[in-house]
DNA sequence: CTTTGTGCAAACGATTTGCAGGATG
DNA sequence: CATCCTGCAAATCGTTTGCACAAAG
């Protein structure tokens, strides 16, 4: 119940109009910590009956992600991820297995070692920054 | 001339057959800062004349990546980037005007006050690590 | 009741593949 | 001369779109 409640008065919070594939989307993202794709999303959302559609799924996660409720993740070219973690931290990503684990921000400074926690052997890392330049920045919202 | 003959030489140092399709794309690369896509690297490259088919630009991309002469950059969902600079850089992406930045590795630090150089609004900062975690590690190359 | 979301199927853009012929080392 | 690359066209994968109907506030 408390989860249930969280999860439509988040989205109320934000402006979104609450369905049940919606909530069905959001409370999947938020049940798991690996970083799944609209088409593991889908897939599991109707493993026991169908609920949602394609179409769908992805409209949710875009309206998820244009509220802040969710992250778009970019790892690999081709497919998108999806993160209900809003809170700031990194990913690894490993070559061999393609598990993804999450890093947390303030373990960021252990990354110019190229090794964290003795466990993962960094061996590239990408940084993304996003935001807006100068020139757009000035006449932006 | 030089830059023709390190070009050859760092395809042949890291045991990449020479061809013309693949020369030129990796000296098209080399000789632009921006992180072109696929097809813009295609259509660049027959711009005067045509030198290279499709599945040969995303082919030698690959091959180039293989042998690490080649970055590929993940910015956004559906597009893969590329990128010939291989010293350690990062990478800014203007919400507005889709302008790609390079930061140098050792501006990384100053992430954390959500500001670069005064000139970028960062408002999202996005890690990527990649290696192989300790199971993977153990028994892999 | 008005607005916005859903489902379907077709459309789309980026990338990959199979295969025959050609170029490289 | 054996191996690997190229070009073409079709195939595939992830995501988006148009539209009629249904549901939310």
């Amino acid at each position: 119940m408390r989860s249930t409640d969280t999860i439509v008065t988040r989205m109320k919070e934000r402006g979104l109009r609450v369905t049940p594939q919606r909530f069905a989307v959001l409370r999947n993202l938020l049940g798991r910590n690996d970083h799944p794709t609209a088409e593991v999303i889908l897939s599991d959302l109707n493993q026991q009956a169908p609920t949602s559609s394609q179409a769908t799924v992805y409209a949710s996660l875009r309206a998820l992600c244009d509220v802040g409720l969710v992250r778009e993740v970019h790892l690999q070219g081709g497919v998108c991820r999806y993160d209900a973690n809003v809170t700031p931290h990194h990913h690894f990503l490993c070559r061999s297995c393609g598990r993804i684990e999450d890093i947390p921000w303030h373990q960021l400074e252990q990354v110019s070692t190229h090794r964290i926690s003795a466990k993962l052997n960094v061996d590239c890392v990408e940084v993304t920054l996003r935001g807006t330049c100068e020139e757009c920045g000035s006449h932006a919202t």
